[in-house]
DNA sequence: CGGGCCTGTTACCTCCTGGTCACCCGCTTT
DNA sequence: AAAGCGGGTGACCAGGAGGTAACAGGCCCG
């Protein structure tokens, strides 16, 4: 479960990142309202978490937008406990609206309630593309060139997501280490092993990998070859 | 819009019903917990507005037990604003709480997010057919291309339910557990006990089955097979 | 009150997963 | 040349996930 935070108080966006972290979400940030729009594109998350007053565009207009591309589910923040604007966020598409302060458990059970109600689809499932690679992560599923699926491990199909959403982009063994196992768990040696087993799986010769290559010293990236 | 109407304040009642259907909800009532239930099964609302206080059964009690045979939209209503009760009412199965006293704006307001939210899979008296199944979900009763009904469990019907509403997509354990028993309700181990019992009654070799697919690690998926 | 179904629990077996270790090679350093 | 390092290869094994089966308590119904 992926949760966009998007608030201009980076101290208040700490507190609900560790939160939502030890619920077990992942989570990524925004800090105004233009930058809140493209991650929330680039990242498709399950959750966004809006402030209401944030720079550029207020999260009134963001959830407006959001609202007119898709139906992620968004839970409004505020220190405007007034009626009309509880009314006015509900009304522009919102799921819930909490006035701030808040208390970090009761963040975490609407959060979860509105997720319980929402995801009856849990990840929106669409197989990712690169090259002659084709990922399906819900199923930890891969194609290559047009061949019968694969099937992966859950470790060696996020290893393999995290690359292709990067491709062409060198990815550092602790950035991979962090996206795998979350930080404090693992080391380059399962890397090692992970990456090792994905190319014995979609590589005719692994010896030559035509997928994943090695960038000495730092780490990995997805050749999109062709 | 169906909506129940649950409190012991006669005054509060007339209140929320007023509010309600000015709205453009039709409304029916009950006054104490038992009630609640035999009204909640024999007029199937599409939304419950739940007091916390209650004569012979509390709110809570009648919120999990509503939960533990369908997932009606529920609504809590409480004087009591307290972290904990809020936090527990929500993790009962309550998908909002709004505490006492509450403005009738923003409880519509509320209740209609949720219901836009909620709107889909509502008691669908109509079949379900994907493939060669077709399940009669208000009969508890599966066909399999053509043969005769096969009587299902209440927790058969539900889980296969699920799955064939979402055909072809992976659900993870975790999501069908939330569906099938509510929140804090349910382990892996029951999952697999339930799938096993279905497959036995359906799959003519349900050791390769062509229904229910396993998929490792993450969940199940009912495959469209053609 | 007795029997049968529903469902939660436990047990057992099998296979897969993934962490660990050991060893190899090529390169660089000293 | 020896030592050190980064990376690839392969084997090993504990633990977990999933399938199967039997059992027990609870509930309904005759």
């Amino acid at each position: 479960m992926k949760a966009l935070i998007v608030d201009d108080d980076l101290a208040l966006v700490d507190v609900i990142d560790f939160t939502l972290r030890r619920a077990g979400f992942t989570t990524v940030f925004a800090h105004d309202g233009e930058s809140a729009l493209s991650r929330w594109e680039s990242e498709s998350p399950d959750l966004v978490v809006l402030d209401w007053n944030l720079p550029r565009l207020s999260g009134l207009e963001v959830c407006r937008r959001i609202r007119a591309q898709g139906d992620t589910p968004i839970i409004i923040l505020s220190v405007r406990g007034e009626e009309d604007d509880v009314v006015r966020g509900l009304e522009t598409g919102a799921d819930d609206y909490i006035v701030k302060p808040f208390s970090p458990r009761q963040l975490v059970a609407r959060a979860e309630a509105l997720l319980r109600r929402a995801k009856v689809a849990p990840h929106s499932a669409e197989p990712i593309s690169v090259g002659e690679l084709t990922l399906d992560a819900s199923r930890a599923q891969v194609v290559v060139a047009g061949g019968s699926p694969i099937k992966l491990t859950r470790l060696e199909s996020r290893l393999l997501e995290i690359l292709m959403l990067n491709q062409s982009q060198v990815l550092s063994t602790d950035t991979l280490i962090d996206h795998i196992w979350g930080p404090a768990g693992g080391d380059r040696t399962m890397v090692k092993q992970v990456v090792y087993r994905i190319r014995k799986k979609i590589e005719s010769d692994p010896a030559n990998p035509r997928f994943i290559e090695t960038v000495g010293g730092v780490g990995y990236s997805l050749k999109k070859n062709i």
